[in-house]
DNA sequence: TCAAACCAAATTGTATACAATTTTCTATTT
DNA sequence: AAATAGAAAATTGTATACAATTTGGTTTGA
C-alpha cells in the first residue's frame, strides 16, 4: 500500500499523492525536513517534479515552505489547530445540515450500511478498521450534501487534521462514544432534521466546544508557539 | 497599480501576486489561455518560475491546469458557483458570529469607521471606491473573528469569486442596499448579537440587496460555461 | 575556553536543454 | 470539396546546469 521505496514513479502528481499519503498517515511526522535532492533520488526523478509536488502539498497546507530555507511537513501550532477545528466543526455541520435536507433514500441506506460496518470495528476495538469506516461514514455525508465544493473543502481540511485526529482517537479510546454519536447523526439525517444533524455533527468534530475554544482563540499570537 | 507590462519581476511569488491581481480584477477574463512561454517573456523570466506561479494559482482555484494541455484562467460553472456561494454564506456568517462574540471595543470602532467611509462612496455612486471600502469592511470582520485560518479561507473564497462579484456590484441600487445591510451588520456586531450577525452576513453574501437569480441573470454567458 | 569572523559545503531558486505529447497545417484520397 | 492521414510546429513535462543564499565548521583572536 505504501510507497516508501517505490522506484518507477514517473509523474509529479503521483509523487504528490505518495507524499500526501505518507503525511496523512503519519509516516512522515510533522516537522520532518523534506529535502528536494533526497526525495528526488528516493523516487528516481529529478528535482523539478519534486518541487512541483512540494508546492502542491504546500498549497493544501500539508507542507510548509520557507523561502530559501527548504520544506518541512507542516506542524500545526496549538492556536492554529484550534482554529481549524473550529472551522471544521462548522463545515461538517453544514454538510450534515444539507445532507439531511438533500439526501435521497438510497443515500440514507448507504449511510446506514457504513454505520453498521463501523459497529463491528467498534466492538472489537479495531482502531485502524474503525478509522477507515469512520472516513466512509463522513465521506458519505459529504457527498450527501450535494455540494461538491463544500465536500472538497471539508475533505481537504479533514485530511490536513488527520495526523492529529488519529492520535486523538487512539489516545482517548473514543471508539464506542464516536459510534454512539454516529447513531444519533444517522437518525437525525434520516429524519430530515437539519438543525439537529448540523448540531450533532458540529459537536462530533469539536474537541471541546465552547469556552475553551474561545479562550485559545482570543490569546495573542505571540503567547502561543506557533510555527518556528 | 497594475503590472501589465512590468519588466523586472524577479521572484516567483511576486509573479503569482501579479497574475492573481490581474485575474481577481478581471483584467484576465475567465477562460483566457495562459501560455507559459508567453508569460515568461512578458515578465522577463524563464518558464520555471512561471510554472511555479501557475501551480500556486491552480491550488487556490484561480487557474485550471489540464495535464499536457496548458493552463487557463478558471471559469466557474453555474453549479459550482452556486455551491461556492452557499459555502461563502456559511463562512461569512461564521466570521460575523465570532466577530460579534470576540471583537473588542477598538475593533468595533474601526469597523464603524470603515462603514462611514463607505457611506460617501455609496452616496456619490462611486462603484470602484465602494468596492474597496466594502473589502475593508469585510476584512475587518474577518480579523474580528480572531480565527486566522477562518479569515484566510474566507478571504480566499472571496477572491476566487471576486471577478463575478465585481459585475454584481455594478448593478444599480446595489450600493445603497449593500450599505444599508452593512449598517445592520455593524449594529448586530456592536450589540454582540451573534445569531443576528451570522444571519445578516449570510444573507448579505447570498442575496445582497437582490435575488441570487438576478445576479446569475446578469452574468455574461461566456462566464457561466461549464468546464469542458 | 569562548566568541566572532570567514571559508566551504550544501541546498534552494532560476535558466536552459531535451523529451514527449498535443495541436495545426498540408497533402492526398475519395 | 470534404475528410482523413501524416508531418511539422508548438507547447508542456522533465532533466540538467548554473547562480545565489543559507548552513556548518574551522580558524583566529582575545
Amino acid at each position: 500500500m505504501s510507497s516508501k521505496s517505490a522506484s518507477a514513479l514517473k509523474r509529479a502528481s503521483t509523487l504528490k499523492e505518495a507524499l500526501e499519503q505518507d503525511i496523512v498517515t503519519g509516516q512522515l511526522a510533522p516537522g520532518t525536513r523534506l529535502e528536494e535532492m533526497g526525495l528526488a533520488t528516493r523516487f528516481g526523478v529529478s528535482r523539478t517534479p519534486v518541487r512541483e509536488a512540494l508546492n502542491q502539498l504546500a498549497s493544501i497546507g500539508l507542507v510548509q515552505i520557507r523561502p530559501r530555507r527548504g520544506a518541512v511537513v507542516a506542524a500545526i501550532g496549538l492556536k492554529e489547530m484550534m482554529e481549524m477545528f473550529e472551522v471544521m466543526a462548522e463545515l461538517e455541520g453544514m454538510c450534515g445540515q444539507l445532507a439531511a435536507r438533500r439526501m435521497i433514500g438510497e443515500d440514507r441506506a448507504k449511510l446506514a450500511v457504513y454505520h453498521e460496518q463501523a459497529r463491528s470495528f467498534a466492538q472489537t476495538e479495531d482502531h485502524n478498521g474503525y478509522y477507515d469506516a469512520n472516513v466512509c461514514f463522513h465521506e458519505c455525508i459529504y457527498l450527501g450534501s450535494r455540494n461538491t465544493y463544500l465536500a472538497d473543502q471539508t475533505r481537504a481540511l479533514r485530511n490536513r487534521l488527520a495526523p492529529y485526529r488519529r492520535l486523538q482517537l487512539l489516545q482517548r479510546q473514543r471508539l464506542s462514544g464516536s459510534f454512539a454519536e454516529h447513531g444519533q447523526i444517522l437518525k437525525a439525517i434520516c429524519d430530515g432534521d437539519e438543525a439537529r444533524a448540523k448540531k450533532l455533527l458540529s459537536e462530533h468534530v469539536t474537541v471541546q466546544s465552547g469556552s475553551f475554544t474561545d479562550f485559545i482563540a482570543t490569546l495573542p499570537t505571540e503567547l502561543i508557539q506557533s510555527r518556528a
